[in-house]
DNA sequence: CCCCCTTTGTAACCTTTGTTACAAAATACG
DNA sequence: CGTATTTTGTAACAAAGGTTACAAAGGGGG
């Protein structure tokens, strides 16, 4: 494995760092990368794969907070190790994952040596709290069958396939509601020639959109 | 006015920076303390009062983020002050507010001079994104009678008064839903003796808990 | 090839929330 | 003091989403 998806992010200097001090991890599929309570000392820079990012709230429902691909890092487990608190979060490997772990020592040096290093933290922040405005605005205002349309082209748009892989149980628990509605409405996107169904797989028509 | 508020925060020679370096601003209630599109170059620490702060999704539906009261910040301040965006946020004075801003040159420095300050932010960040995942939480997971109810102790938690000065509209605005449905709700509230209500003004009864 | 488990389809019904419409009360303001 | 505006109360109805229950289909493993 190489860095090369980050050249465009860090300067080369920093890269070299980042090689020399970081920790190579890989994860298969369902793989558990962190989980609640335990300590955080590393903040991961996701290389390969997407990642799962779970919350348990108080009332004990656990939220999918957003998922972290190619070159994108996990906010909660960076103010987390500055804090040096436990994660609050729940990360699990959605497909194959290769990830680089930066030891959260050097997470403080290079704020204040590499601009790059600062820009990526704060545009990593910035991220993560706009896709979480997005969630919010998404429930506050959007019907369940807009919202579920938004959901299949995301997930679209990640796997660059128009072939969609999951069950409508696990797209009910995403979307935080019950599978039965799901599959209501997936059958009347199929009856408007937008989808096709079969088991575990959802496919995109031309018509979708 | 002085900082004695954030004594427990920051270092004093942090504390003797602040004073030098920020420059003190006052708002009524109501004023306009930030507007979407405008560039922000400083980044506010409220000393006095609480702030509304709103953000104007993509589809024009304006939503309340936060409040921020005393010895807080604003995260979204922050970003944009390190990336020299455009504000993304709205913030209007709840009452009368000071506060102190922070010219972002000093932002960058003080993160690496003061440990204290670099905590700060990184607190502000933390808090802020608990706070929305809270909202998701709360609009996912809960009915609008609970959401009201947490909205209400929420309210008297922040004012310390169990006399909620509001109309039935702003209430409804603030939790994306119709007035209809909020004194419908409220009346029910009010039958059951845990709340009495008047115009703009809703107390809170002990059996309200 | 059979049994079991997971996934999906569908109906019927209930609850919650949103909408429209209209009236009455409270307040602001000239 | 009288009129306009804002706020609140309430009814009646519509729509969205949640729940329960049951059947059928698909796939995996022995």
């Amino acid at each position: 494995m190489n860095l090369d998806n980050l050249k465009n992010v860090f300067e080369p200097k920093l890269l070299m760092e980042i090689q020399q001090f970081g920790t190579w991890q890989s994860f298969k599929e369902g793989d558990l990368i962190m989980d609640y309570g335990k300590y955080i000392r590393m903040m991961p820079i996701i290389i390969k794969g997407t990642v799962k990012v779970y919350r348990l709230d108080e009332t004990g429902n656990e939220i999918l907070l957003y998922y972290l691909s190619s070159s994108e890092s996990c906010s909660m487990a960076y103010s987390c190790c500055v804090e040096a608190k436990k994660s609050e979060v729940k990360a699990i490997a959605d497909d194959d994952v290769e990830l680089i772990a930066i030891p959260h020592l050097k997470l403080d040096e290079w704020l204040c040596t590499y601009a790059s290093w600062k820009n990526y933290i704060m545009r990593s922040f910035n991220e993560r709290f706009i896709e979480l405005l997005k969630s919010i605005e998404s429930i506050a205002f959007h019907k369940l069958d807009e919202r579920l349309i938004s959901y299949l082209k995301e997930k679209q748009r990640l796997s660059g396939s128009s072939v969609i892989k999951a069950s409508h149980y696990l797209i009910a628990d995403e979307l935080a509601t019950s599978r039965v509605v799901i599959s209501r409405l997936l059958k009347h996107l199929e009856n408007s020639k937008k989808i096709i169904l079969y088991r575990n797989e959802i496919k995109l028509l031309p018509a979708f959109g």
